[in-house]
DNA sequence: GTCATAAGTTCCAAAACAAAACGTAGGGGC
DNA sequence: GCCCCTACGTTTTGTTTTGGAACTTATGAC
């Protein structure tokens, strides 16, 4: 089965994973419940390729988890807002936060 | 950045999707949730190849989210079931569950 | 003009995945 | 005994996605 067949899934949780349901598309929900909102923030901070997020912010705008937003007009910069829609998937990531904190301690020191 | 890496990342988030960050592992917590506990009902359930299948359930084990279980002796047979570790996640599918009924109804009829 | 910034895009090799067949170890019918 | 069934996987082959790094475009600062 493919990503695009769980959008009309019989179970609402995997209609959800359609659309976050992959590592990279959570941190970034992540970094933007922490305030973050643009393009280079989103990479710098995740450690994913551009590539990656370029496609993955596309697809959270389209299914409207995000919105892109003008910030500046010369020259032209978009931004990305969580919508009301991204915002209620906050608490997924709270226990998501809480889980790792009790069960996954760091092993050794890391960065990014 | 790889998957692997993300498992000493300084965030909580990154470490907990370092371990169910991809749709298919949340999909086999889902049938956990439901009660299902073996591998032909996740197979059947969640439309996911038994390749990928099996080597998630495998990772799920190793990192205590669910615990193997024999079962039947002759012939033996296995099946999984879910620790106190894999039961603490069960309040993050619950808000993917009511996002999904808010957000994502759906378009036409599906099967599995 | 040259450098820096910021949001992407393009290219290619490597890894992950999908689909389906095969393996294994009994059990049940006959 | 022999053949088919169940159930947990493994193997194989070809396609898709990802990772990594360089490149693009538009503009402001120096």
């Amino acid at each position: 089965m493919k990503w695009s067949e769980l959008s009309d899934n019989w179970c609402p949780v995997a209609r959800t994973l359609s659309v976050v349901g992959d590592r990279w598309t959570l941190l970034i929900l992540r970094d933007c419940y922490l305030g973050k909102s643009r393009f280079e923030e989103f990479a710098e901070s995740s450690g994913m390729t551009r590539h990656i997020l370029a496609e993955r912010l596309k697809r959270l705008v389209e299914e409207g988890v995000l919105e892109r937003r003008l910030y500046s007009s010369a020259p032209s910069r978009y931004d990305y807002v969580l919508t009301e829609k991204g915002e209620e998937l906050r608490p997924a990531l709270k226990v998501m936060k809480d889980w790792g904190k009790k069960y996954m301690p760091v092993r050794r020191e890391a960065k990014a």
